[in-house]
RNA sequence: UGGGCUAUGGUGUAAUGGUAACACUGCAGAUUCUGGUCCUGCCUUUCCUGGUUCGAGUCCGGGUAGCCCAACCA
């Protein structure tokens, strides 16, 4: 069981949790059993941080043959929706993973309730009347002990009578609380008393008007896992406060079961690894919450988001994805990783799977003055040059598609300078360069009588409108002149009558500042504000580029959405979810290297 | 300030007491019908300080710096 998969890459060291796992399976902990869970509070989209935590509950799972369930987190009907379940259920599958069952805290209420009686009945619990500010003033602080609540010895079975009245609906949310009877002097903050259940009547969506008061946290999270088989919880290092809390009611709930199983050998454990930070991205979703409520951007969906959806829509693959968590590995450092090396993963990626196809972005014609007027050429563009065979020649059947070649074209405009100097390797006057898939062509260097090139044609301000070259008809890609070797670069074009209208969506960062969960948390500091208005003054004006004035070959324009394409020399690119073949859309994914 | 956690090039990670390495970034070069890819080379590392040890990035003590914890959120 303890064998993981060979990859096929070299062999990669095992990350500490990993280590771990391979060890407890080998020492025959839990009867030799792995179970893992993921999950997430159904309060909102999954993002690129639950990705890293997918990547290891249901990775490692996979890796060493044992079972990941999907639990939905959801003891706070007030923040969940079952539109979030559907989405969290989508990206999951969508990331490639697949989960034993999916699970809910609150299949575990019922049980819950009786295991919070239990306590109740056993001096482990007691009802608490006082008001939040009261607790939260017995509460004490880091450095001094809290104090006993007045209520903390009550009689259980007056506790007991009041626990069941706070679920009858019939008690004020705020007025009375359940709460473990621990340790107010603790020096861990969680021992002093924590709250096991409070009142909130309110339904909830999946078990209806059956409850009023809902499990806390840290009263659900290590008895659902017991109850559900986990052998390794796995989390973010902010919970490391909470293990021993956890590891204390898992004493608890075995005792009400009357398991005798070895504590130290067979019950669920918690082990926390460092959660992803990325610069210049704000991750959580509270405030990804409030971007979309406030129309900074177009949805959780919006390629800019660092949702799954998000980046999906932007352009990554899964694999892109997996292969960033991969590279950024798994310690118990709080790194803030550099979103160049997701950029990197995904170019790795996307660099064998992106159709290549030819667009214009920033359009200027060039006009091939000896090419014959109405002529049309079908051109073979190859879609994928790194797919290869053994010996490394590209691999041409269903790797090619037609691009339609013409007199009249267009080029980039920053492909051309009246006077670029020796080192613009593109088109000028005088200079010669090959078109991608198609002809060597060359400007002339001649000057009319007023000393202007013959080659420009300009307007009234000056601005470039057409460019003439000719055209070397000996030097069609493919054929046997067609070698000859020059100085400039090839340039790519598209067929001014054959190429489509289309809109480029580019992207930058959403945030103008490195840290924007820390640059936002000092602004509402400072100016006493918060939510949006903390955010404004560090979202990035410019984060979305619309550029309509692109044109694009017709076989990109037919292509479905969420096609991973690179557009030559400029970037990776993805058809959007609103595309349609009338009138295409593009997002950008990341740009070349370079 | 109490408790917990952390510290390896610019960034992330490896080295599990035995020669500090890998990826990314950056720079330079070669190849190229993409200024991409592929290939080559270069730059830059164990927070400080004591100790244990034949030997310390690793273990221990003391500093320093950063993160988490005082929600009826998860």
């Amino acid at each position: 069981m303890a064998v993981p998969e060979t990859t096929t890459t070299e062999k990669k060291s095992l990350n500490f949790i990993e280590q771990k796992v391979e060890k407890d399976l080998a020492e025959g902990k839990n009867g030799g059993r792995l179970q893992t869970r993921f999950p997430p509070e159904p309060n909102g989209y999954l993002h690129i941080g639950h990705a890293k935590a997918i990547a290891m509950d249901f990775g490692i799972a996979k890796k060493f043959g044992g079972v990941c369930n999907l639990r939905m987190d959801d003891t706070n009907p007030q923040k969940e929706d079952t539109e979030y379940v559907e989405a969290i259920e989508r990206d999951i599958k969508w990331l490639g993973f697949e989960w034993g069952k999916v699970c809910y805290a609150s299949d575990y209420f019922q049980e819950l309730w009786d295991f919070a009686e239990w306590c109740i009945l056993n001096n482990k619990a007691y009802v608490d009347e006082q008001t939040s500010e009261e607790i939260a003033a017995q509460k004490g602080t880091p450095t001094e002990a809290g104090t006993n609540s007045p209520y903390r010895d009550r009689p259980a079975e007056e506790s007991l009578r009041l626990f069941r009245e706070m679920n009858s609906g019939n008690v004020e949310p705020g007025k009375m609380i359940l709460r473990a009877k621990i340790d107010m002097a603790s020096p861990n903050m969680h021992f002093r008393d924590p709250i096991m259940y409070r009142v909130l009547n309110l339904p909830h969506w999946r078990t209806g008007n059956k409850w009023n008061a809902y499990p806390m946290y840290d009263f659900t999270h290590g008895q659902s896992d017991y109850l559900e088989g986990v052998t390794h919880s796995i989390c973010t290092l902010e919970f490391v406060p909470h293990r021993d809390l956890y590891d204390l009611f898992v004493t608890w709930i075995k005792e009400w079961k009357g398991d005798e199983g070895d504590m130290e050998d067979n019950r669920p454990r918690q082990f926390e690894f460092n959660k992803l930070n990325l610069n210049y991205t704000l991750m959580s979703k509270r405030n990804l919450l409030i971007l979309t409520k406030e129309g900074v951007v177009d949805g959780w969906d919006d390629p800019r988001m660092p949702t799954i959806c998000g980046i999906r829509r932007r352009g990554y693959s899964p694999e892109a994805i997996l292969n960033f968590i991969d590279k950024i590995g798994y310690t118990t450092f709080d790194a803030l990783n550099d979103i160049k090396l997701m950029e990197a993963a995904c170019r790795e990626d996307l660099n064998t799977r992106a159709i290549r196809v030819s667009a214009v972005v920033d359009p200027v014609k060039l006009v091939l003055d000896n090419y014959p007027e109405g002529q049309v050429e079908e051109m073979v563009a190859i879609n994928n040059p790194e797919l290869k065979d053994e010996e490394g020649n590209i691999i041409n059947e269903n790797n090619t598609h037609i691009i339609k070649f013409s007199r009249e074209l267009y080029i980039e405009r920053a492909d051309f300078m009246e006077d670029g100097g020796k080192k613009f390797m593109r088109l000028g006057p005088g200079k010669e360069v090959r078109l991608k898939n198609g002809y060597i062509i060359a400007c002339s260097d001649e000057k009319d009588e007023n000393g202007n090139f013959r080659c420009i044609e300009k307007d009234s301000e000056g601005n470039i409108t057409c460019i003439h070259a000719t055209y070397d008809p000996e030097t069609r890609s493919g054929l046997p002149g067609a070698d000859r070797k020059i100085k400039g670069k090839t340039l790519h074009w598209v067929s001014c009558a054959h190429s489509i209208p289309c809109e480029v969506r580019d992207y930058n960062c959403l945030w103008t500042c490195e840290n924007p969960r820390d640059a936002i948390k000092q602004y509402e500091k400072d100016n006493g504000v918060r939510g949006i208005d903390a955010m404004r003054p560090f979202i990035n004006p410019d984060s979305l580029c619309v550029n309509k004035n692109a044109f694009i070959e017709e076989y990109a324009a037919s292509l479905p959405a969420l096609s991973y394409l690179q557009f030559q020399r400029i970037g990776y690119y993805n058809v959007d979810t609103d595309s349609t073949p009338g009138k295409p859309i593009f997002n950008k994914t990341v740009g070349l290297k370079g």
